[in-house]
DNA sequence: AATGAAAGATTCACGTG
DNA sequence: CACGTGAATCTTTCATT
């Protein structure tokens, strides 16, 4: 993992459909060269694959960032288990700061959203929700919009 | 979007790198009717883009939520071009509240994340940053790499 | 790691129902 | 209007140095 692999995999996450010629230019590399790289990054995991990213327009999908307190009792465990098969949540960090949880939501719009933050609050575990609705994407490496 | 999009869209999003050649055998029609389709689905913002999902070995991933302040006179494209060609921005928001932009970044601990966010106030679109950093992936049903 | 030749993939103009 | 055909071009692959 040099320099130039770290080119190339920079290249590849903003357009995966970049062409080893291209590549090869940029890198200043012969087009094999930056072939057998690829192979390489490939074989050792560290490219996990190519994926396209798709907003299907029919759906359109509100995302926000929502915030959990948690009540004081309560153990990773627990947290956990409040969204456990919520396919809402795309991803679901704790933190450091005022709240305890920090996610990243994907919902069907506001009524979609406003029903599952009661469902989140229902929880024991959870003394309080923030919210915040996001307007627009505006860059996402991450395949989002598939149900 | 008729039963052949959605089919296109899926071997897509398998793999980005499909040859045209693979899918227009699987969707039984012509290499150039391919093409076109995938031209379309473009066009429309439905194909939002093409990316690599990394994952980098043996590094812990720091997660933080960065918001950007932008100065008044940025417009959408200006935003964008401010991490385009990141790698470390797994998806950015606009978003209604006090900061513009709301993103989620991936970097390699630290010092990375330091030296991203000065980057990022280089640009003169960029007002302010703040960021929270995460402590630990709970859930995740997005490919990130490993928390 | 580079070269060059062969195989494969993409692009484009044009013709068809 | 979307599809197909075929020729020119570009890209990928692989043996060789």
């Amino acid at each position: 993992m040099d320099s130039i692999d770290r080119q190339i995999l920079n290249q590849l996450t903003v357009n995966a459909r970049t062409s080893l010629t291209d590549i090869a230019r940029t890198v200043a590399l012969s087009i094999p060269a930056v072939k057998r790289r690829i192979d390489r990054l490939e074989r050792d995991g560290v490219i996990r694959g190519y994926t396209t990213i798709v907003e299907e327009p029919g759906t359109r999908k509100l995302h926000a960032i929502v915030e959990l307190f948690c009540t004081a009792r309560t153990e990773r465990d627990d947290v956990i288990r409040v969204f456990e098969g919520r396919p809402e949540v795309l991803i679901a960090f704790s933190a450091a700061g005022d709240s305890d949880v920090v996610m990243l939501v994907q919902t069907d719009g506001t009524d979609h959203l406003e029903s599952f933050l009661i469902d989140l609050r229902r929880n024991p575990h959870v003394a309080q929700t923030r919210s915040r609705v996001m307007l627009n994407t505006l860059m996402g490496r991450i395949p989002l919009g598939q149900s």
